[in-house]
RNA sequence: GGGGCCGUCGUCUAGUUUGGUUAUGAUGCCAGCCUGGGGUGCUGGAGGUCGCAGGUUCAAAUCCUGCCGGUCCCA
């Protein structure tokens, strides 16, 4: 009985059913009417605030201020930069009508905004005075994904933000692609509690009409790579055909020098997969709905008005110390079930106070992550939750770095490559650099070139595939 | 891009092979009581265009076609 409501597989032996029934039954989004389309629930959509917030105060001392763009782009637009609208065209939903008339120009809703942003930001851009320019644009995204779809991860329209800069020369806009992946980095570790591995795209995976893309890469628990967000050098890719230009100090006209960049909910659907157990979702406390949950345990009334006092009286000094606390007051449900609801929706630290706790002065805390229980005495609360919160908040991250340091290892042999790859996780080994020989691995094992870390050493050795000598190190992975 | 599986009150499900009264059960929901330290028990009640649209038939949840949605595998 009790199997239907909680989660009815494990993660290891169903990961994708899993993964479905923790997002649904966490209540973090639903499906909607539209194939490939879903709804955030208040829940889910919590969390992307608070991936926002920390987000948007990292911009903000980066001089990063926020905008918003229309989502209807006309096609004369999109297709101005060709390698570009090659890439999107056969992903992009087209307005074709308004009413009952046909649209000459037809409409895109927006797959990604540079064309239309690049347009308004050579209207603005005179001079070198008015730059640099770093403008970014929380929205959502539609690219058209019909046949997998998997909520967070591969939707029709997903919540993200899209930040674009310009610069007046090119090392300072690389140097602007750098800081925003090292705010992406720092944001999903310190927040999401999830390791990346930062470094390059090939050539072959790169956002068509960058110059380079960097990225942050993770692993999932399934052995998959998951991509966690990118930051592109544009160089003048854009400038040109948008013609982003502007006056420099010595009355030059030049062309500018643009980067873009984004991560999307997606990110929700790493921390589901990363963090969830058998029992449901587990959230870092610091992304969390609710930190603490305070459950209320009685047998008469008389019971019930003491222990709900005390209740009342925790949540106060919990909210005075700012942290998010909610007291389960529903009478209709026994303890039991609420430990199991609150558990399948991720709650980090739950708070139990019965009236034999109020005897001796204290409470029982229940940590979601190790699935621990332990005493605390009622006048250490006010002290002590914050740091049981950050301690769960570390060591959930350790417990992923465990995960991905234990499945990240070096091959340079293909045999073994082949091998070591149907196990999953992440493969170093060293490449030619020739995309031949990256499409032949692809090709063969279905494995990609997720990322070139920046940290890897250069390695005098021969590459994988073909022999020839090699210093570039490349992540391979199967991946989403 | 190619192929497979699935769709019945909110949820899970019987019934579909072999068409035939008023579509089965559980859970959840509502009311009342009883309970309460790991998914409580009793009594009563509400809840369904059987995914949608056509077709075959005296008769369709059941057979056929198309579509919509979910899901998995392969490239």
């Amino acid at each position: 009985m009790s199997k239907e409501i909680g989660i009815t597989v494990t993660k290891n032996d169903d990961f994708s059913e899993w993964y479905t029934q923790v997002v649904l039954k966490a209540e973090l989004a639903d499906y909607a009417p539209v194939k490939g389309l879903i709804v955030l629930r208040p829940d889910g959509y919590s969390i992307w605030e608070s991936i926002r917030s920390a987000l948007d105060e990292k911009f903000r001392k980066e001089g990063i201020r926020n905008g918003f763009l229309p989502v209807l782009i006309p096609e004369s637009l999109l297709g101005k930069e060709k390698k570009h609208f090659a890439g999107f065209n056969p992903e992009a939903f087209w307005v074709t009508h308004s009413g009952n008339n046909e649209i000459g120009d037809r409409l895109a809703l927006r797959p990604t905004s540079e064309t239309l942003a690049y347009s308004m930001y050579s209207k603005w851009i005179k001079s070198w005075r008015d730059l640099p320019l770093k403008i970014n644009f929380w929205n959502t995204a539609l690219r058209a994904e019909i046949k997998a779809t998997k909520p967070f991860l591969r939707n029709s329209e997903f919540l993200w933000q899209e930040g674009h800069t310009v610069h007046t020369t090119p090392k300072e806009a690389e140097e602007e692609v750098m800081k925003i992946l090292d705010i992406y980095k720092k944001t999903v570790e310190e927040e999401l509690a999830i390791p990346v591995i930062t470094g390059k795209k090939s050539e072959k995976e790169k956002f068509v009409g960058a110059v380079y893309t960097t990225t942050m890469e993770s692993l999932m628990p399934d052995g998959k790579a998951l991509q966690m967000g990118t930051s592109h050098f544009l160089g003048q890719n854009f400038a040109k055909p948008f013609d982003v230009k502007f006056s420099d100090k010595d009355n030059v006209e030049n062309y500018a020098w643009q980067t873009s960049w984004g991560v999307s909910w997606r990110l929700i659907g790493a921390m589901i997969m990363v963090h969830g157990d058998n029992k449901g979702l587990v959230l870092p406390p610091k992304v969390s709905p609710i930190q603490v949950v305070i459950v209320p345990i009685y047998y008469s009334e008389a019971d019930a008005k003491k222990v709900i006092e005390k209740a009342n009286e925790i949540e106060k000094i919990l909210l005075d110390k700012k942290i998010r606390v909610h007291v389960d007051r529903r009478s209709e449900l026994t303890p039991g079930f609420k430990f199991h609801d609150w558990e399948l929706k991720g709650i980090p630290l739950r708070i139990e106070i019965g009236p034999k706790d109020i005897a001796k002065q204290k409470v029982v805390i229940a940590t979601r992550h190790n699935q621990e229980k332990t005493d605390l005495a009622i006048d250490k609360i006010d002290g002590e939750i914050n740091v049981i919160l950050e301690k769960i908040q570390n060591e959930m991250f350790d417990a992923a770095k465990k995960m991905l340091q234990e499945r990240s290892r070096s091959v340079d042999d293909y045999e073994k490559f082949k091998e070591e790859l149907e196990k999953g996780g992440f493969l170093y080994a060293p490449w030619c650099g020739d995309e031949n020989c990256e499409e032949k691995i692809k090709e063969e094992t279905g494995a990609e070139i997720r990322v070139i870390p920046f940290e890897e050493k250069n390695q005098n050795t021969k590459c994988v595939y073909c022999g020839k000598s090699s210093s570039i190190t490349s992540i391979f992975a199967r991946g989403y």
